[in-house]
DNA sequence: TGTACATCAGTGAACGCGCGTTCACTGATGTAC
DNA sequence: TGTACATCAGTGAACGCGCGTTCACTGATGTAC
């Protein structure tokens, strides 16, 4: 006898008038997102619990994704916004977009910590193509090498600086989520360090 | 009517003789820490997978641990293994011996990959105590104060210094296992160009 | 203007699965008398 | 030397749970005639 009695929903939500359907859509976007910030890990978001977090049945999902990993696709959308405010920091002088770059990215950690681990940490880069990922990366050697184009640091290797300098702010910021007790300096001084050091930038005033 | 046919088991093992019943424990502990390494993340390691993968019945498992969590514990004995490794490595010329000691572990997520990440990503760290990692953050310091104490760097914060340098080597070492398929510089050259250049040891040889 | 029908936005019951954990048990080996 | 008993190393059935997914369905709203 397996246990039939209905699945618990403590949110309810008409539904959506007609021709307006696409808007539940939107809604298991967002749920989805939300959830995965909350727990840090693709591979513990149920399908069942977005469809809780929405306040419908979780069937339904089904009517706008073809299964559970299409909704951990949702992660793409979070990768876009991100884009835009990574390449809004990119104007003005180089060294500065240098720095408001990389600190637009650090900073990511502690706004959505747990989408920062789903991106950086979880199997889900292997199980579901994010192509828009690989653009961070771009973004960050192209700063790099504006610097030495317009000679604030010499010529060098600019795509090995670039990821020198990404794998220790990855470094930090994720640490910084695993083990909060450690003895942090305040993030900002520590990436200024980092540009300084690793990348030859020096310091702003 | 729930599904009763046993649990398929594929290997066999006969019982321990009399006084003998330890042994059960020791192959529990080095199968959790196998498939934790295979796994990546201690949230998907499940005791009755444990039990298969040692050929018992999964109520055994009850015999010589309190629980699920007490098995994922067992990643304790794996950390001191490591310790030891560490402070072997720990002997000699001060510049040597930091770098030496932070190839140990950099190299550690080459060899064990799962552990790495259950160590460093898992939210093991919140649910279990892990007493003895921390000593590994000390190691670390320590390395770094004997290379001002002995004159090879100038005096400063060497907290501070370690901190930066634990947290870069982290970076390119977790990032290496993410995202694989960037243009990765060999490991050894990019550990050298942080305790170059994070820490001021001139490059060896 | 009325009505049959199509479409749309979702629902509820059920499935088989693997999981952690409990419980009462089994069967071999040693030990006291 | 024989036998009752204790101990040891494990077992097997069962529980309730949450999960992803399937299926046939419902009931409101618009549309063709």
């Amino acid at each position: 006898m397996t246990n039939a009695r209905a699945e618990q929903r403590t949110k309810t939500r008409g539904r959506n008038p007609r021709g307006q359907g696409e808007r539940l859509r939107d809604d298991l976007i967002a749920a989805t997102l939300r959830l995965l910030d909350e727990l840090g890990d693709d591979q513990a978001l149920s399908l069942r619990a977005v469809a809780r977090e929405v306040g419908i049945a979780a069937t339904s999902v089904y009517i706008h994704f073809a299964d559970r990993d299409a909704l951990v696709a949702a992660v793409e959308r979070f990768i876009d916004e991100l884009l835009d405010d990574l390449r809004a920091a990119g104007a003005g002088e180089p060294a500065e977009a240098l720095r408001a770059k990389v600190m637009v990215f650090a900073t990511l950690s502690s706004r959505h910590p747990g989408i920062y681990k789903v991106l950086h940490e979880s199997t889900v880069n292997q199980r579901v193509q994010l192509p828009r990922k690989a653009e961070l990366a771009r973004e960050s050697a192209a700063a790099v090498q504006r610097c030495m184009d317009e000679g604030v640091i010499p010529d060098g290797d600019a795509a090995m600086l670039a990821l020198d300098l990404r794998a220790a702010i990855h470094g930090t910021v994720a640490l910084r989520l695993t083990e909060p007790q450690l003895n942090w300096p305040p993030l900002e001084e520590q990436v200024d360090r980092y540009i300084e050091k690793l990348i030859g930038v020096p310091a702003s005033s």
